[in-house]
DNA sequence: GTTCCGGCGTACTTCCACAG
DNA sequence: CTGTGGAAGTACGCCGGAAC
């Protein structure tokens, strides 16, 4: 037993974790106070500990008129915005996406998330979603976005509430990525999500078929780039989208976080754009 | 009648590409 | 890095026709 007792008592020191107490001594433990966590996991969660000695952090204040769109909710800003481009659609058979179906563009819902990370399951989280539709003449853009852990779920009930019961979901590799991203949290929250049971055009896949060996990738922004001859200006590339907002959580500026939200608005449009070309089956503009 | 072979459809597996 | 859909490849069963 002792042989055991000192191999873990040498595991405990070489993990930096304090030897328990020697004894049970009966004393009066003083009311309410927090036990003290062995150094390493403190340090592991030093992000929300002071320093000793340091003077108390103060809250980071933030100008609600410098975050992008406007407050709805405690931690939730919606942004809306109406542009001409992409045009709708004309009525069209969706075919092309593996549905036997004459899809009216008003039930069109695009959809784009931007994500803490592309690790996936329960430890990713969507801090921004982003909405398109063709609505009274125009493209419409709406873009959730949460500024404090605690407004994902405002964030998922407005959304949820967006989505008509036949709506045809848009999106770009959405069925393997945001989709399943965003049923992990509404399972979270204990909501039945909203998408499941929805048609789902999901334009990877159609662009693959048509122009895989033709070009170099079947990105997004390959697509955009040889479909609608959109250049990105001043884009924040998808991959610093997590940086830019848990850099504002932690206090960062919230530049990037319009530059984000820029990013999620030229991706919606660009599956507009990309949808149109299907649905309007131009032939010279989808041969290879 | 039996065997062999090719064509076809289905089921299953493997691999790749894509999302931030 | 992970999860997913779909393309591509492979295996298998079934069927019909030809050859013996």
């Amino acid at each position: 037993m002792s042989a055991l007792a000192d191999k873990l008592r040498g595991l405990r020191r070489q993990a930096g974790v304090l030897p328990p107490a020697p004894a049970p001594v009966p004393t009066p433990a003083p009311a309410r106070q927090r036990p003290a966590l062995p150094d390493n996991i403190a340090q592991l969660l030093g992000i929300r500990q002071r320093v000793q000695g340091s003077p108390p952090r103060r809250k980071a204040v933030v100008d609600p008129a410098s975050l992008p769109g406007v407050t709805i909710a405690p931690g939730l800003q919606l942004c809306e915005a109406r542009s001409a481009w992409p045009p709708a659609p004309p009525a069209f058979h969706a075919g092309f996406a593996r549905i036997d179906e004459v899809i009216d563009p008003t039930r069109l819902f695009l959809f784009d998330t931007e994500t803490t990370g592309l690790a996936g399951g329960t430890g990713t989280r969507a801090f921004m979603i982003g909405v398109g539709d063709w609505h009274e003449g125009g493209f419409r853009e709406r873009q959730l976005l949460i500024t404090t852990l605690a407004g994902e779920a405002a964030m998922l009930e407005c959304f949820a509430t967006w989505l008509r019961p036949d709506a045809v979901l848009v999106s770009y590799n959405g069925k393997s990525y945001d989709a399943p991203l965003l049923k992990t949290r509404f399972r979270l929250q204990q909501r039945t999500c909203p998408l499941e049971g929805l048609a789902h055009i999901d334009l990877l896949h159609p662009v693959r078929r048509r122009w895989r060996g033709a070009w170099e990738n079947c990105r997004l922004a390959t697509a955009e780039r040889k479909l609608l001859q959109v250049v990105r200006e001043d884009d924040l590339p998808g991959s610093e989208a997590p940086a830019a907002w848990l850099g504002f959580l932690r206090g960062g500026p919230t530049a990037p976080l319009h530059q984000v939200a820029r990013h999620n608005s030229q991706d919606l449009r660009s599956l507009g754009g990309i949808l149109h070309r299907f649905a309007a089956h131009d032939d010279s503009v989808m041969a290879p």
